[in-house]
DNA sequence: GATGAATGAGGATTCATTCAT
DNA sequence: GATGAATGAATCCTCATTCAT
């Protein structure tokens, strides 16, 4: 029995329940576990999510800083911005759920020391949409902090409705979603002008691995 | 005491900490009152929730139908929808999240009558969309259900930046949003075919009344 | 509405349920009446019990002491006891569980003192079975306490299963009582003794009347 | 700290006080255990109540067995079914209270269990009575029914007065009841005629010892 | 008489967590 | 590593009761 058991099996209820909705008895049940063994590989619960929050955060902000670096243009670094957070929350869409959700969850300490993640992560993509538009890539009636967080917003809802056994690919969600992210700012088939092609997401280790059926 | 005074308690903190970690307590005290008093209202914390829900999920599904009656084009019904419902977040923003968050807080019951409600609203977006594509309103290379799942998902996300003392108007909102989603479906400042101009959304009673500070 | 229905009411449901798990409300409920408004009839819900309990009691105590007085024969007063207690537990049924089960639900001040009637009423039995025993009436092997305590439990018994609807009138049962315990003292169709017939029960102001179905 | 120990608390307290007026706290508090404890030994009060009452019932009606196939004659069975009914109630007067008082106290479905398997014992004394009647060992003039449910209740009636440390052993009250039963259907000094003697009574694990004092 | 609103105390139960084994 | 027993605090909810209207 490893960490990465326990970590599976809490990403998965506290992405179908909730954080505050899930005990910690329920955790143990799903690893046939005693709830008092929980406490070999965790501190306490909320240690549990941090875990579990700070792998995916960082992961998240790594593929943000290789996707900018894979061009100097605005508009691919945009592309490759999307692509890689639609591919990881397709591939990952349980531990997205949690780290979408679950930072209201966190006591103080921890909520700042997380929030600091995913306001650098944030940044990355401000820094584009502001180059973007001063550069002239993108349309200049674009607002670049409502566009900003509308793209973000609707990659994270990818999470709540992509199924890897259902019609599309990860490919082709992560081709549609760049072409829309690129009208958004005004560009068409931005998917086209991608020339390292699409992100390959990274399946996390915190990601339980559930059985379509 | 009016039971709105408790519904706007409950999604006060429904919305800022979810409804399981909500105490019923924390409620009473919000409203300096014993929390056995909150049971002369509801009858359970989930029922509660549920009358909080179905009054949001059923003024978002009458507004949905006015918006798509406005006009017979797919291309403005989908302006007024966006408007609509942007309008809607922005104006209650922490009802807007209850809706969004905490179906799966319920109990199956609830869970199946409130999600109907939603799946109804949902169907006129997919009408929409697809009309609007049929009928060539729509560029071709758009994925329907890609498509409205995105656009919805980016209008739910106003509810959690948008404050109404913040540096845009509602209407601002309103009008960066129909034109975002215009241009997702290949079409450039939607906003301006609006013959009927934006939606102005109606303050719902459970919404509290934060004060700006 | 009569404090005479109120009683009625707690006496069904105490009856059913016992004193401790049945609530106010649900005797309101039962009268469709507010809760609060029992408490214009009653002081609280111990009080009502007492008020029941000592109505029953004392009726039973005087239906004893007529009961006795009717011969000085202890044969015939024992056949006279027996014939007053069946006809009064098979008459009020639910009031007779009720005096029956629910002492121990007493505050130590009311416990007193409804104890001390029962045991005034007790101590009629005793003496019948004491002279029954040494003027030689009843059989010389008979333990008078035990006989005692056997009767008046069996006689206790016919409220758990009398029905007014049933195979037998209350007659009936007095008479086979009657003989049941004349046996128990060594005395054969002791109801053949009574020369002043069976006794007629006293319906009980407090016993609800239950419309058979 | 054993599941028995917890159980013969229970029966203390609800033989005293009824399952209704009795919290777990106060089961708790007379363990010298946090009640949250005592969920580690049962699933909840009712299981609690559950778990007393089916080892008793049990326990009862394998002793009616026993006590009927000690005899083929109906009248020697009706001697034994006392004897052991008797011995019991005297041996566990605090259990036999609760499983004469407390099947109210059930949901339906452990109700209708607990029920079925009270039924089962009382069909082996219906059969008793009628088999005594049809073969002649019964005085003719017996009500097989009404004779029936004066017995049993009589002997229940044991449970609320016998003390061990009275003057009476349980051997004496068991010569003193079957006589009494013998008597009810015509038969004297029914002790007599048990051969194989009294029915040695078993003291149940739930039934709790209490000190003398 | 009647009631809706209100409450403090307590109901059963579950919580995350600790610790001796 | 693993667990059963244990607990204090908290959970939602119901209790009997009071009181202004």
């Amino acid at each position: 029995m490893r960490i990465q058991k326990v970590q599976q099996a809490a990403v998965l209820l506290f992405a179908e329940r909730g954080f505050a909705a899930t005990g910690i008895r329920e955790i143990g049940r799903k690893l046939e576990l005693n709830s008092a063994t929980l406490y070999h590989y965790t501190g306490s619960k909320e240690d549990l999510l941090v875990g579990i929050m700070r792998l995916a955060l960082e992961n998240l902000s790594t593929m943000g800083q290789s996707a900018v670096a894979r061009s100097a243009r605005p508009i691919e670094q945009l592309g490759y911005l999307v692509s890689a957070h639609v591919g990881l929350a397709a591939l990952n869409p349980l531990t997205s759920k949690v780290i979408d959700h679950e930072l209201r969850s966190l006591a103080p300490r921890n909520y700042e020391t997380l929030l600091a993640l995913r306001d650098e992560y944030e940044a990355l993509w401000a820094e584009v949409f502001e180059r973007g538009l001063s550069v002239g890539e993108f349309a200049k009636d674009t607002d670049a902090k409502v566009a900003r967080l509308a793209v973000i917003e609707m990659c994270n809802g990818v999470a709540n409705w992509f199924h890897a056994d259902g019609p599309l690919t990860i490919i082709e969600i992560q081709e549609r979603f760049v072409n829309l992210a690129g009208r958004m700012v005004g560009v068409d088939r931005l998917s086209d002008q991608l020339s390292e092609g699409h992100v390959t997401p990274v399946k996390l280790d915190v990601e339980p691995t559930v059985w379509a059926g």
